[in-house]
DNA sequence: TTGAAAGCGATACCAT
DNA sequence: ATGGTATCGCTTTCAA
């Protein structure tokens, strides 16, 4: 049960061989158990092994291998984003459970502005068999990239440029927020406004799309909007200024972007004696933690983020062994309404 | 400038030798750059190169230099946590940074608990050249681990076990913390509270006792302490704790161990109509952004992340060029007070 | 079942 | 300055 520490370099299976006396060839069948070995091979091996405290060279192994046991999350955001926005913190969770279940490695990629082109380089020189891209910025062009690299790769929300080129796994921002409408609607509002996100984001543009749809399409104004980002504040700010503006005293209904700005909304309505759902109804986007705890319990619209890691890994697998050679494939989750105490 | 798009493998340096008419040596030099090529074998190489959308593999190019180019952060923590502290931000964004400056790609992994065995083996395959640990709690046993391998590496924050065995860069909390207290005292202020951190974690340990160790130093009472997790809602709770037990009326001074929970205690305060600092002075620690924005702003003590940051990489770098034989050194900085309003 | 040997794709030494 | 070749550490035929 000893596990001896090798001073500076670490041991090679060769040396393993070597003090198991059988071939490099023997003891590389032996520690990977994918090809019959004599039982007392098996065992001189597996102990020589420990003791050397022996453990492959990644780079030989991938070398001849032609793959790294190891894959790309990126997150084409800075870094203040990532680290505010809880759906980063949720994905990713989701993500190590998911790789860790395939025997994957999950290695991080935070791509900064200025740090694209190393980040590129490290990708085309196969140091992940593959990446997941949690894209939610307008800007980048990683999609044709990835695509022109060859690089099995899928996007989770599709990117704004290059999407017909990569596999995605999306959600319906446009059905779930017309649905979100057609909730309010059908609590008897007529006067429905949004506070939605920036415009340079697919989340907040979809939503915003889906809220003005549904309401044209009942024949409703769709004319109150104010912008916000998808923060506490900015709900806050939004809020006082839809009301603020001509006629915002007639709203009563709100359809909020994001779970954070429906709270923030609901403590601008509170302040102003507004009440929720009696005066004012309100649904949220997300569900990741807060829409059940505001007071009164948020409506909202469950960001589906489990269901669509789970398929983006599964997809990504698939491409791996494909050799990335399948036609992008696209997947769309619809997010389910959660009811509560706010319409 | 065309850049044709490989259909399937990448190519390899062979393919772009024969293309440029030359040899595989000669082709590695002029990509490398670092021995004479005359200038016409170097153009032809590069154009090869480029026509042929090159990149070197990784695997190979690391099997033969023993180095891979990139070196993992590692965040032995819950992803809750690393994604709710802005101290992983802010720490992030200034390795990311100084890694730059050295041209080394930064690889993020995130150690959950379960997933601690599959990223030692990581390490230990060399998939990178050394590692930043960034360890507050007290739980894991990386340190070892880390200096078993024999990978180079440098922990921000010393580890609870195996602090002897590795390079560590730190802050001084307990000094930060005392130089609180001083202020407080200084200010005449003499029932003195701590609103500390979770006992398990480094920071909120050292922070306590540096707190009680300058009033024991001063003869005053150290008894008033409450635990909070160094958010801004524990800090609440805390200070309704301190405020309510016996004699709280009598305190006129707080040290909260971060600026989140010293804003929260200062809601807390001013919900019962107690005056900052006129009847409460309190001092927070931090200084990540939010102690210039409350109100009035925070008087603190300010967390020199970048300074360790920049240490760290420095050191990691030249352990890394040592092949990690150095031995493990320590670096200590003091946090620096910042005065604003609130003693 | 086992071992010898042929790569995997780069770099670097040694001649030329 | 350039080309041939050994080498990095491993997996995987191919014979035996």
């Amino acid at each position: 049960m000893t596990q001896v520490v090798v001073n500076g370099h670490a041991s090679t299976l060769d040396e393993v061989a070597r003090l198991a006396g059988v071939s490099k060839a023997t003891a590389s069948r032996a520690l990977n158990g994918r090809s019959k070995v004599s039982a007392k091979a098996q065992a001189a091996v597996v102990d020589a092994a420990r003791e050397l405290g022996y453990t492959p060279n990644g780079a030989a192994r991938s070398l001849v291998m032609q793959r790294t046991g190891s894959v790309a999350v990126i997150l084409p955001e800075s870094d203040e984003r990532v680290f505010s926005d809880p759906f980063f913190a949720r994905m990713l969770h989701a993500v190590a459970r998911s790789l860790r279940e395939r025997d994957l490695q999950l290695v991080l990629l935070l791509a900064q502005p200025g740090d694209e082109d190393r980040m590129l380089l490290y990708l085309r020189g196969r140091y992940v068999d593959g990446a997941i891209v949690a894209s939610h910025h307008r800007d980048d062009r990683l999609a044709e990239h990835l695509s022109d690299l060859g690089l099995p790769c899928v996007f989770i929300g599709a990117p704004w440029i290059g999407a017909e080129r990569v596999p995605v796994v999306d959600s319906d921002n446009a059905g779930a927020a017309a649905q979100a409408v057609r909730v309010l609607i059908d609590g008897g509002r007529r006067t429905i406004a949004t506070i939605a996100g920036p415009r340079d984001m697919r989340a907040g543009h979809d939503r915003l799309a889906g809220w003005r749809q549904e309401l044209d399409a009942a024949g409703l104004d769709s004319n109150r909007v104010a912008h916000g980002d998808f923060t506490e504040h900015s709900g806050t700010t939004a809020c006082a200024e839809l009301l603020d503006a001509d006629g915002g005293g007639d709203i009563d209904g709100i359809f909020a972007a994001s779970d954070l700005m429906a709270l923030g909304a609901m403590r601008e309505l509170g302040a102003r004696g507004i009440r929720v759902p009696d005066d004012v109804a309100i649904v949220g986007y997300d569900d990741l933690g807060v829409a059940e705890r505001t007071q009164p319990p948020l409506t909202t619209l469950r960001n589906p983020i489990d269901q669509m890691v789970t398929e983006a890994v599964r997809l990504l697998v698939e491409a791996i062994a494909q050799g990335g050679r399948g036609a992008p494939r696209r997947v769309v989750f619809v997010p389910e309404l959660v009811r509560r105490d706010t319409v």
